[in-house]
DNA sequence: CCTACCGATCGGTAGG
DNA sequence: CCTACCGATCGGTAGG
């Protein structure tokens, strides 16, 4: 009786995980190779199986993508959190600057993952309930330190909805716009940290002088 | 003699301006199937030539793209300057407001132009000097108005450079979240503009209580 | 400015 | 889970 030999590669899925090492493989593309490298069949040949395979496991290219965005938001949301509670903040401000940083942070540490979170990429039909609700952690935290912010009196009164939106819209384009080589990245992430949190204190006490 | 019949489609390019034309095509491409539709045998095809045609105007794909870019970054301006002008703000807020409300209305209704004149897709290499100069005249506009509030008091004394990122990072982040769909888009134009002056206003008046 | 050609990459399916 | 195949699309070049 012969014994077989392993052909895969070193990194080849093992057993019946290979729905997963699909996941880690397209991280993977998309990280070292950005958006337009992260394919079903390159997802394919660093697990180590035919690029017919990923089709036992998801329904088309748009299923992996899903499962991939999903690990990314939750990322993005561990970011966010991470930041909130090492900062031991106590002040709604403080609580929103430490939000923006791990938001942006999160952003220029991991551009591909942003860009195929919110860069449209994801089809907008259907996507298994749980990617929407991994989608929507980040924006609850937002929100919900917004409306407890207006509640405690330290916010305007307003829509807090739209407040939150304001916050999401100056970390989304900051990250965009450092991401996209539009603005000079940061030399170093203290520089990062301190541009950030001027742009957040700004919008807390606003531009114009009384 | 015989005489030759034109066999060129109707829109195709006449005579000598054929790098125009194919500049006009990228930008249909761009502008009805978005930035992976942009391709040079498709902008080819469209001006009513052979796909290597394109290859005696411009270098590569990237001249091309350049040449797309610069357009958009002209209509940019251009919007951002009509609002600015139509508005006859004369105080700063005022005047950031019509800013914003140009650079959103861009956004919103060019969203491939905005996504390829910022997501990144322009090679980063070279790119004549008309590219750059296109490109730094919306962020001169916003910096101007800027510097020139903080001289006159009206905004607080701070780094305009860092102010006026401060202006662009909300309304990029504005425009890309609405352009990919992160939030709904507002139904009406009038919504619009009337969600992109609260957020403008915030960023001025601060969201923190006094 | 054209035809014909290269090599590469993709998503997806047939049929086992 | 594999091999073999489709049809489609690209950027780019040779050679005229």
């Amino acid at each position: 009786m012969k014994i077989r030999v392993a052909k895969k590669p070193a990194d080849a899925y093992q057993h019946g995980d290979l729905r997963e090492a699909l996941v880690d493989a397209g991280v993977k593309l998309l990280t070292e190779g950005g958006l337009d490298k992260l394919s079903l069949r390159g997802a394919a040949q660093l697990a180590g199986v035919s690029h017919a395979a990923p089709y036992r496991h998801y329904r088309d290219k748009d299923a992996l993508v899903a499962a991939i965005a999903e690990r990314g938001f939750r990322m993005l949301s561990a970011s966010m959190r991470a930041e909130l509670e090492a900062s031991g903040a106590r002040k709604t401000a403080r609580k929103l600057v430490a939000l923006g940083m791990g938001y942006v942070n999160f952003g220029t540490t991991h551009p591909a993952y942003l860009k195929l979170i919110f860069g449209g990429a994801l089809s907008k039909q259907a996507g298994p309930p749980s990617l929407y609700e991994a989608g929507a952690e980040a924006y609850d935290m937002l929100r919900d330190v917004v409306a407890a912010g207006i509640t405690s009196g330290e916010l305007h009164q307003m829509d807090p909805e739209e407040m939150a939106l304001a916050c999401w819209s100056l970390v989304h384009g900051l990250s965009m716009l450092i991401i996209d080589n539009a603005i000079p990245k940061p030399e170093t992430r203290e520089r990062e940290r301190g541009l950030i949190e001027r742009l957040v204190v700004l919008l807390g006490r606003g531009i114009e002088n009384d």
